[in-house]
RNA sequence: GGAGGCGUGGCUGAGUGGUUGAAGGCACUGGUUUCGAAAACCAGCAUUGGUGAAAACUAAUCGUGAGUUCAAAUCUCACCGCCUCCGCCA
């Protein structure tokens, strides 16, 4: 959400982010619109002023037959605050509608575009392989070492269903273990384990809803399974009011994830890249509420998740997405992709982006500095590992002519001190 | 799932229809005092929207939303949350 304010002073900008973002929304008619709430709702302020006024001559006043007048009078205006009410209402609804639709302003260094393929390489890292064989892919490779069970899954959890297993287990849990380390001695980051079974609230608050419902698994309770921690770990602080020297706040959350892939029915259909349900660590920061600060923690998370892909040994690049692939809130977004040997081409693994504060204005959380004005904080996430994509890379990399599968160096000693999966 | 209780400002805690945005206390801020501090004393101290250059004025907010009333923290209903007891269960 942004502030109305912002959208009236500021509707070149806004309307220009919007077509950047190729999202259609009409700025000027939601600031006809909310003049038209501020005529109305003034009138019916002025009117209910009358009435507490005068509500308080009754209670003063001592004369019983100008007590009935008085009342009679009030009786009036309240029919006519009624209506007007009624008018400011429908007004109201259509404002929220078109001003949850408004989407954030990208940053002046967003390249223009439309999809994915029109976002750019920031940077690269580390040699890809070179074989001596034709590679195979993850799945043949999974299913040749028996890491996962794919048919039983589909068999037991429908499609996209997977079972993890053997050193494909082993190798998740490595990782897990691999990842919590490396954060557990990170300055300055909480480790939680954040709730997925989550209401409406949190998801409206970080910009999922209302835009993404059919991406969205939903409960009987009318409860959301969230695709991210993002969404429980942002609602921590919801309706809450920060001390600044708090900031910045630095979670690494770990939850399960569930994502209905609705809108990716045909793409990676077989293995472990694109599943319904999987685990993750997300990096989620709250910080004041200034550019430059939410500029330099977005490097910051960024170069978190690179340095775990060096360490992991994955060629990677970075690129910076463009307007038509950023969400909603999103200012400015890196995607991190490591390279797939059997497809030829990189595939996200990590996804870093901030929002200024776009999503603690919806979330209602703020800071007070020290002279104790209020602030909307600015908010930032960045995958930290999710899981088990990022096996996918790890094991078409490794592998070997052979057969077997080297183990980066770094998740040995969680693997049994071994160098191969054989 | 059943029975009961409760939800007031940063915290604590009064307040069951009428100048109550809300007593008192704590905390916080400023001042007096002091070499300095503590203590004491004095003063200040909610948020959001609107109008305004500002001062100020005005509306809303006592879990949330509806309702009754000229007037609601206070009465009614629904929902949410918390607590206690019973049941069930990892």
């Amino acid at each position: 959400m942004l502030d109305i304010k912002f959208i009236r002073e500021n509707k070149d900008i806004v309307q220009a982010g919007a077509k950047k973002k190729h999202i259609d929304i009409d700025i000027e008619a939601l600031l006809v619109l909310d003049d038209n709430r501020l005529k109305e709702l003034k009138e019916v302020e002025d009117l209910r002023s009358e009435v507490n006024k005068v509500s308080n001559d009754i209670a003063r006043d001592q004369d019983p037959a100008l007590k009935k007048q008085l009342i009679d009078e009030m009786r009036a205006v309240k029919e006519e605050i009624k209506g007007k009410e009624e008018k400011l209402k429908t007004i109201m609804e259509e404002w929220q509608k078109l001003m949850v639709q408004v989407p954030n302003v990208p940053d002046m260094s967003v390249p223009d575009g439309e999809s994915d393929e029109e976002n750019v390489e920031v940077r690269t890292w580390g040699d890809k392989p070179q074989f001596s064989f034709t590679p195979k892919n993850h799945v043949e490779l999974m299913l040749a070492h028996d890491m996962a069970d794919y048919e039983r899954g589909s068999k037991v959890a429908g499609f996209r269903g997977y079972f993890m297993k053997n050193d494909g287990a082993r190798l998740e849990w490595a990782l897990m273990r691999y990842v919590e380390e490396k954060f557990m001695d990170k300055e300055g980051f909480t480790p939680m384990i954040v709730p997925s079974l989550l209401r409406r609230e949190p998801f409206m608050g970080t910009g999922y809803l209302p835009q993404s419902e059919e991406d969205l698994y939903k409960t009987q309770d009318s409860d959301y399974l969230a695709g991210t921690a993002e969404v429980s770990t942002m609602g921590y602080y919801m309706n809450e009011i920060i001390d600044k020297k708090d900031l910045p706040i630095k979670f690494f959350s770990f939850s399960p994830c569930f994502r209905r892939e609705a809108g990716s029915h045909g793409k990676d259909t077989k293995g472990i890249f694109r599943i319904h349900e999987f685990l993750k660590y997300e990096q989620v920061i709250l910080s004041e509420a200034s550019h430059e600060t939410s500029v330099k923690l977005h490097e910051e998370i960024t170069a978190n998740a690179e340095a775990m892909l060096q360490e992991l040994g994955l060629p990677y690049h970075v690129v910076v997405n463009c307007g038509g692939d950023l969400g909603l809130g999103q200012v400015k977004k890196y995607d991190i992709e490591a390279w797939m040997p059997s497809e030829g081409k990189y595939r996200e693994t990590h996804s870093a982006s901030y929002f200024h504060d776009f999503q603690t204005r919806r979330l209602s959380i703020r800071y007070k500095d020290e002279n104790g004005k209020l602030y909307f904080a600015h908010s930032l996430n960045n995958t930290a590992l999710a899981m088990p994509r990022i096996i996918c890379q790890i094991v078409e990399n490794y592998q070997q002519a052979d057969g077997s599968i080297k183990i980066p160096e770094v998740l040995r000693k969680y693997m049994g001190d071994r160098e191969f999966i054989i």
